[in-house]
DNA sequence: CCGAAATCGTGCCATATTTCACAATTATCC
DNA sequence: GGATAATTGTGAAATATGGCACGATTTCGG
């Protein structure tokens, strides 16, 4: 396998942008806004780039799943909805996966696509809000296996003390102790949007630094933080632009 | 105001993309796969400017209901986490909403944004998927007022057939029917993953012409339909590629 | 009413991202 | 085994997006 897999990433790190400065705010995809990490200084690999190696992940375990043991680059272009050429460019950072006449071995690349993404190993997440949204949150198995709830924070009194698995919903006092204590680096914003930058500051504290964020807030972060956007609002908003009374 | 607002925006309609060539997301059949129209072929607007809007009607609005009545694109940039001629930028497509020496008028400039984006209007959303991904967007205020949940639709005989509010979840056999009948043109994809291409193309024959996809699924929709996907579980697993052991 | 300060809108340049297209390599078939 | 087909990885070109910087205009304090 070729360079990045289980390096030292310290050389990621997501290139100095401090709060409000060049941070641009939505991806190509639609997805949302804010800090994430400037994709040029540091050399690195394009922040654009990153966030098409889930669906290449997704798609080629899949594959393999099915019992597909080879895909080309076209084939594959073809199931996710891209070009061939971008996705042998985006691999093409990294290293060389294919061969030639064949293609790409589907176990092997999503394997190898995992380790750069790091997701062959369980990461501790702290869950802040236990609400509508939180208490969903907590129930999804999608995150699985990758990410795993380990602490769920709310202000509440009532919340607060509430059981969820062997969980037990924290005040929001303890975000950074606890966060720190188990050493959590991920952490999901799902509270009332008037303590979201509160709450994130404290995960940060505590020494999260990667963030996803399911309000509608702009948060402030230092620049070795990221954080992602989910925000469905701005995705429908966004789409009404392109209605038409009548249609085709 | 300038011209966009509501003019007819027949001239907006993502552009006929046919096959691979121009457009970076088409599969064999012409058909558009996965979200956002193509950018450029019309003349059109670059649809990054366009998933940039909602995030300026929220702030400005925000910023009005403050009391704040004008706001400079240097200011309002800071708010957001953008440059200043970013803003400057993607308002000059829609015309000029500034004053010299002031900025904009939070309020004006609010309502001609939400014009621009159609938001000045309710618009009836089918939902497809009633589990608990599917009540927990069904009971979510944030979609309101500009969107309504007008129809529910499940598969399951349990689930179809429930009542919430004033409305009767229906089987899927009757998505096309009932988003004809309703004219619904926005529909919310929340069933399961097997179930979310048949679940669009009923909601597509039926007229709908905007999809938000909570799945991971990629759909294969004509060129005439946005998708915008939503995806928490890819953020996260591109968020990890940033994260070192230790840090700072 | 004047000069200084603020701020917009945009031409033009800089950067980032995507795509083309082809040499090199490997597979396949007879 | 050799000809043909498939397919990769990547330099170079094409597009798309972002930002600087400045003329033009307006505000503001006195
Ligand atoms: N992006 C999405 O898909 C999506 C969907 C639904 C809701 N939301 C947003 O998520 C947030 C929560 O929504 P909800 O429906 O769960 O609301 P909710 O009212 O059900 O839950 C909010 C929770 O936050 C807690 N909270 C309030 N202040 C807090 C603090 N200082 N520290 C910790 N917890 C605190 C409350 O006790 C409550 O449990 C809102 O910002 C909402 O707009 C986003
Ligand atoms: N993007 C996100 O934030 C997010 C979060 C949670 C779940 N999800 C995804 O959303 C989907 C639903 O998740 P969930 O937790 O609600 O699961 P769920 O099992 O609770 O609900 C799925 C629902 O879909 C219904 N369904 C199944 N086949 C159907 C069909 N052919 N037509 C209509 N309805 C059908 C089921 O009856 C059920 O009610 C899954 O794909 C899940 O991965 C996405």
């Amino acid at each position: 396998m070729a360079t990045v897999g289980e390096s030292n990433p310290s050389h990621r790190q997501p290139a100095a942008e401090t709060g409000t400065s060049a941070a641009p705010l939505a991806d190509r995809n639609g997805n949302r806004v804010s800090s994430r990490p400037s994709n040029l200084v540091t050399g690195g690999i394009p922040d654009i780039v990153i966030r098409r190696l889930p669906v290449y992940v997704r798609t080629l375990s899949l594959l393999a799943d099915r019992g597909v043991e080879s895909v080309s680059s076209d084939e594959l272009a073809r199931h996710i909805g891209v070009t061939a050429a971008q996705i042998r460019r985006d691999l093409s950072y990294f290293g060389k996966f294919g061969k030639q006449g064949k293609g790409y071995s589907t176990e092997l690349l999503a394997g190898t696509i995992s380790r750069i993404l790091q997701l062959d190993r369980q990461w501790d997440v702290a869950l802040a809000g236990f609400g509508n949204l939180g208490r969903a949150i907590a129930h999804y198995r999608g995150f699985l296996p990758a990410f795993r709830v380990a602490a769920i924070f709310d202000s509440s009194s009532e919340r607060s003390g509430e059981r969820f698995n062997e969980l037990t919903v924290q005040p929001v006092e303890r975000i950074t102790e606890i966060v720190a204590a188990e050493k959590i680096r991920i952490g999901i914003i799902a509270v009332r949007t008037g303590a979201a930058q509160d709450v994130a500051d404290r995960m940060i504290a505590g020494g999260a630094r990667a963030l996803l964020n399911y309000t509608t807030v702009v948060l402030r972060v230092p620049a070795n933080v990221t954080v992602r956007e989910i925000d469905p609002v701005g995705a429908m908003q966004s789409m009404t632009y392109y209605l038409d009374e009548r249609d085709d």
